[in-house]
DNA sequence: CGCAAATAGTTGTTACAGAAACAATCGTAG
DNA sequence: CTACGATTGTTTCTGTAACAACTATTTGCG
């Protein structure tokens, strides 16, 4: 195993610090949820990339590109808005897109209307493989969320982190 | 702005969506919640990185080292604990360090009873730095979580989010 | 002691993501 | 109807991270 995304805590240097002034630093409420949304976000994205290339299958983005298409009316998606829900640049997921092309999972598609705009459209064979990949991703996040938590806790988890997003974005 | 990760909210193509079997998919509990889990983060790291980047200081992660070296006892941590704590891969440590040493804010430090391990050493170039930056960071952060979170719900976020990470790195 | 296995860190290769520059198209004001 | 600005997507360049192979040191065991 390459990636280090568990081991269940190496932290112990914040426990037995206090070496120096001890000024409450970014060890707050926000500091400490900060530092846990990021362990958790990678302990996760880690453990979804090595189920995924156990059952060698491609990574994860092209698992989250293939279910945000395929989630999209007539399985086709807009560039622009594409990399909008999937949190990337334009630029990066032109090439992103080029791979899955390549693939054979997607297919570019034009509009006729405004011919500025191109569709990443989903192949058969890209549904195809993204109905294969789901129950692997699915089994994972339940192993993540649901041993741990009842469906009220998660609900409430995504309510809350959907709030802090909302603050992030809109800037207070 | 070039990223992309606000934009309240493209996401209608899921919400137009059920163009076909509608069997429950990765859209349950989990699935949302995982959905939140990564859009939050997104949210976040974006408005850090713009913030750092207004304000001409170093990217993320360079804070993310200072602020965990500087947490360690004596300023300094191993580079294996260090690659743990910051979850990215040795081979990357090395070079990231590599980095913030040339830029004078780390030293390399060397064990005398076990040659093998060295120590990245907080410079006072680095801690002031990281002083520098830290109230940056925290500003951001507290308009990400306080601004729409008491802190018995930020606590409570923390505490959720930590139950999944032990999840996710446990097994079940 | 001596050698195999384990541990710690570095190095080289490759792939991916972001930023900025670019090209093409659209819309609209004059 | 033309010209300018805005939008959409691609391309180029650069930096960073993962992966794997490698070196060096330590540990354990016959």
């Amino acid at each position: 195993m390459a990636r280090t995304f568990c081991e269940d805590e190496g932290m112990t240097p914040q426990a037995t610090a206090a070496p120096r002034d001890q000024r409450a630093k970014a060890r707050n409420a926000h500091g400490d949820a900060w530092g846990a949304l990021t362990r958790t976000h990678a302990a996760i994205v880690g453990r979804l990339q090595e189920a995924l290339a156990a059952a060698d299958f491609p990574p994860l983005p092209w698992y989250e590109m293939l279910a945000t298409v395929a989630e999209a009316p007539e399985q086709r998606m807009k560039m622009g808005d594409l990399a909008e829900a999937l949190v990337i640049t334009r630029g990066g997921l032109t090439k992103l897109v080029d791979r899955l092309v390549k693939a054979g999972l997607l297919e570019r598609t034009f509009c006729e209307t405004d011919r500025r705009v191109s569709y990443a459209t989903l192949c058969p064979a890209g549904r195809d493989l993204l109905e294969e990949m789901r129950p692997v991703v699915v089994a994972e996040l339940k192993v993540a969320f649901a041993s741990r938590l009842s469906t009220a806790e998660a609900d409430a988890l995504r309510e809350t982190l959907e709030r802090v997003r909302v603050s992030a974005c809109g800037g207070q």
